[in-house]
DNA sequence: ATTTGGTCGTTCGAATTCTAAGCAAGTAAA
DNA sequence: TTTACTTGCTTAGAATTCGAACGACCAAAT
């Protein structure tokens, strides 16, 4: 590995890296202070973060799963999770029998709400203050972009989200 | 310390959601294909292609786990898979008797160069193809610097006991 | 030489995660 | 309706992950 791949220059190879690695180190860091300030893992934060940002407090467990880049039954374990500890509540949807609404609670949205300055306080020092100038002007533009293109791009034997091939 | 605002505006909310989502979709794209291609978990591919980048071929286990980001008794069962499949040998370091080198063998070498071609090409039509102009250059000085100051500032209270790639 | 303190890697148990299989409910076509 | 297929979620079991405890080793004092 020490000739440049037919693929990517070296620049991108050390973008892709470092992308890699401080999602993870922010992950470890966000994780950490969760746990400690209100006993949330990351993955439920960010189920219920999801949830007080949608207009109703509620979503399906699909889109839940979607959104957090999630298989299913991981988050209908960690709804369990929460649902024992009376963050959200589960019921059937009057629409479809077979989806599950999920709920948060107002000890949900408390939570979130105690957690949340923390949170934000953690991610701005280790993400946006090494950062200047037209940083996150652009780092917002591109990755806004990525997610896009990423979300419309099935890879190939895609889990069967939201997206749809069979035409055939 | 610096503004008692609440934290982020919604310009670095975003980027932030864009960033762990990016990377979340990212890493199940790439896995995939490892998986498929090479029967590789992501992380075993991480660890197979620092210690192929590094100049002897090897690494201690600490390094290696600090190096990926994981906890090192998850490097010790992830090693033990990879010794089983012959990808790498372990030995105590001549050095350091508490220390164990992991070493790539060429059937390890071989898998990293089988895989390397459509692993790249993956992150290039998913990350790369959207971008343009000077997208690449920004994103990867801001990620560069951004992991640095990561680097720099202890994660964990005392964890990984860090601190140690100074001249790198 | 012994003590003290720190580092390295593994083992252990518990928690989390995934895939595959399964069931229930909706949809479409006959 | 019946049939077949699809979707939504849960269950079951295996695999992976982490943190804490452990034993071995090193280095610096004493």
């Amino acid at each position: 590995m020490s000739d440049p791949s037919p693929g990517l220059n070296s620049e991108q190879l050390g973008a892709y890296f470092a992308l890699m690695e401080v999602s993870s180190l922010l992950q470890y860091a966000v994780d950490e202070h969760l746990r400690a300030d209100g006993d949330l893992s990351y993955v439920q934060f960010q189920i219920l973060a999801r949830l007080v940002d949608s207009p109703e407090g509620r979503l399906r467990m699909t889109d839940l799963a979607d959104g957090v880049v999630y298989s299913r039954s991981g988050l209908t374990y960690q709804a369990g999770l929460l649902e024992k500890r009376g963050l959200v509540t589960r019921a059937p949807s009057p629409d479809d029998e077979r989806s599950v609404m999920v709920t948060v609670t107002d000890t949900g949205r408390a939570l979130i709400a105690h957690v949340l300055p923390g949170h934000v306080e953690r991610v701005r020092q280790l993400l946006f203050d090494p950062m200047k100038g037209r940083d996150l002007a652009t780092l917002s533009s591109v990755l806004g972009r990525v997610r896009t293109h990423m979300r419309a791009t099935p890879p190939r034997s895609a889990k069967p989200r939201a997206g749809r091939n069979r035409a055939e």
